[in-house]
RNA sequence: GAGUCCCUAGCUCAAUGGCAGAGCAGUGGCCUUUUAAGCCAACGGUUCAGGGUUCGAAUCCCUGGGGACUCACCA
């Protein structure tokens, strides 16, 4: 049932909620005070009463009969379950730390204190309480409630408590809820925190520095991808949100930051699944003196770290399949991996035409690409990335498609590249990048060309980044890695969504 | 952008062409160790929206909205 005011539509349960909070105001109660009176998380609570006990059990006395010198606390959560009986009450609250629960008792806190809690607490309010800790008979360490407050009045029912909150598009939307009732949720989001930490803490203990870069940008570039673009008024230009970090990180290896790190978002324009999302997280690194077999080093050394720090192990389970994250990891051109699974030289077919030829003599399904590079790129992605399930570095990628990356020394065709596979997922991309400026600046300009081709993803000539390396760059390592991937990989989730707190939905009307 | 499926009470779910229902939550009552507390009672619906078919639509059809998955683009 609808109630209808001047203001508001609401449910009739949020209108018995308005109704108690109009009775705690009448009462001359703040029903949303400022002040706490806090010692003790939920957690610190339970292990200030275990250390209790069992410093009893050294001197004698017995948990029950030393019960007036058990600790005393004042804890505050949010009333997650009230159960009534008759007259006592017992009461779970739920903080950042967890749960505790809390007993009432009408001959301990009086007939009006006991009577107050009925009247106008709701699932959902937040409490504060104090008093001395026990243990049930069932063994649950327990507030014995000598005294509350109200610390805020929730107006909606939080989701049914067994369940929890199942719809989808209301875990993502409201995703406070979902975090509320729903612990393997909280946990993801946990532990995403936590590969964050480790990565941080693995970078800052290798020399790497962390570093911030624009976001903003009159010009995008970096990737491959389209960008978002939008006005600054005050300049009078276009302007783009970044889709990578690294010409501006490269930037600073020129400035002579030797090892420099970015854990940012990204922006591309593009479509929205389960591995995509148009606003994403990445790491990037940049490392000077280095090349891309350090990077292959570092990346193995460090996603090994941060699954240990995470999960307590190198070795994860994911999908039901068993991955072993500890290093050294599989090697595999990309040439050898494609000819494996298709039988395609991608050596022999060198062009276009030739390479089309092949896939249709082999009846292979794949989409039409205007380019050659495009089409490698493809056969990879449909015939050998979903057969990596432990982690592999593929590497040595055309140059077509690898416009930042330095040519490999014996075969200018092919670049200093690779890409990390996991789970059969791209997760990394790294290479030896290129310092040569006129190089630079012929890939820029075939970049036009494969465009003019039909390739809508192609790098814009970036004059200013060009001018920077022309002062000299450093032989330098490069790595980019997706938080978003890595969360999914190591929480076991096979969408993007359940890893990024708030994933892009349609707006509703 | 295309295809398939989904949308019912605050939440989790039933009802498949024939009186829209249950559990939880909420309301009133009983209950001093429960923890998905229990028992009794009453209450709670624009079945996503709009249109159509039909004696009759939550159910079938069409249009629109939102979501999930798959495909295409992408990391």
């Amino acid at each position: 049932m609808t109630v209808t005011t001047d203001d508001f539509d609401f449910s009739e349960l949020t209108a018995e909620r308005l109704r108690k909070l109009d009775m705690v105001r009448g009462q001359g109660v703040d029903p949303y005070p400022a002040q706490v009176e806090r010692s003790h998380t939920a957690a610190e609570a339970a292990a200030a009463y275990i250390g209790w006990e069992a410093e009893l059990a050294a001197d004698g006395p017995t948990p029950a009969e030393a019960a007036h010198s058990a600790p005393l606390v004042a804890v505050g959560g949010r009333l997650m379950s009230l159960r009534p009986h008759g007259k006592m009450t017992f009461a779970t609250i739920q903080d950042g730390s967890g749960t505790l629960q809390l007993a009432f008792r009408k001959d301990h806190i009086g007939d009006a204190a006991y009577a107050w809690l009925q009247e106008v607490f709701d699932r959902g309010d937040f409490i504060g309480a104090r008093g001395r800790l026990f243990r049930t008979r069932m063994g649950e360490i327990t507030v014995q409630v000598d005294e509350y407050r109200m610390l805020a009045k929730s107006l909606n029912p939080l989701p049914e408590k067994w369940h929890g909150l199942k719809d989808t598009e209301a875990r993502y939307r409201q995703r406070y809820l979902d975090l509320l009732t729903n612990p393997d949720a909280r946990q993801v989001f946990l532990t995403r925190s936590g590969i964050v930490r480790s990565m941080r803490r693995f970078l800052d203990g290798r020399g790497f520095i962390e570093v911030e870069t624009p976001i903003l940008q009159p010009l995008y570039g970096g990737a491959s991808a389209r960008p978002f673009k939008t006005f600054y008024n005050a300049l009078g230009q276009d302007m783009y949100l970044r889709i990578a970090d690294e010409l501006y990180l490269k930037r600073l290896i020129i400035g002579g930051l030797d090892k420099v790190y970015e854990i940012g978002k990204d922006f591309r324009n593009e479509g929205l699944d389960t591995t995509h999302n148009p606003e994403f997280t990445q790491m990037e690194c940049y490392w000077a003196y280095a090349d891309y077999t350090d990077m292959m080093r570092l990346t193995e050394d460090m996603v090994a770290s941060i699954a240990q720090d995470v999960t307590g192990a190198t070795s994860i389970s994911f999908q039901g399949e068993t991955i072993e994250l500890a290093p050294p990891w599989r090697r595999l051109s990309l040439r050898d991996g494609i000819l494996a699974q298709t039988g395609i030289d991608i050596y022999v077919h060198t062009d276009l035409d030739s390479l089309r030829a092949a896939i249709r003599e082999r009846g292979l399904q794949v989409s039409p690409k205007p380019t050659w590079g495009q089409l490698v790129d493809e056969l990879l992605g449909e015939y050998l990335q979903p057969t990596l399930i432990q982690p592999t570095f593929v590497i040595d990628y055309p140059t077509e498609i690898s416009p930042l990356a330095k040519r490999k020394a014996d075969d200018p065709r092919l670049t200093e590249r690779f890409e990390v596979f996991i789970g059969a997922r791209e997760t990394g991309n790294a290479f030896s990048e290129l310092n040569d400026p006129l190089d630079q600046r012929e890939r820029f300009v075939a970049q036009a060309a494969l465009r003019a081709a039909g390739d809508e993803e192609t790098q814009p000539l970036d004059e200013d980044f060009i001018l920077a390396m022309m002062h000299g760059m450093p032989p330098t390592g490069g790595l980019g890695l997706g938080i978003d991937r890595l969360s999914m990989l190591l929480t076991d989730r096979t969408s993007i969504r359940e890893v990024i707190l708030f994933p892009q939905l349609r707006t509703l009307r």
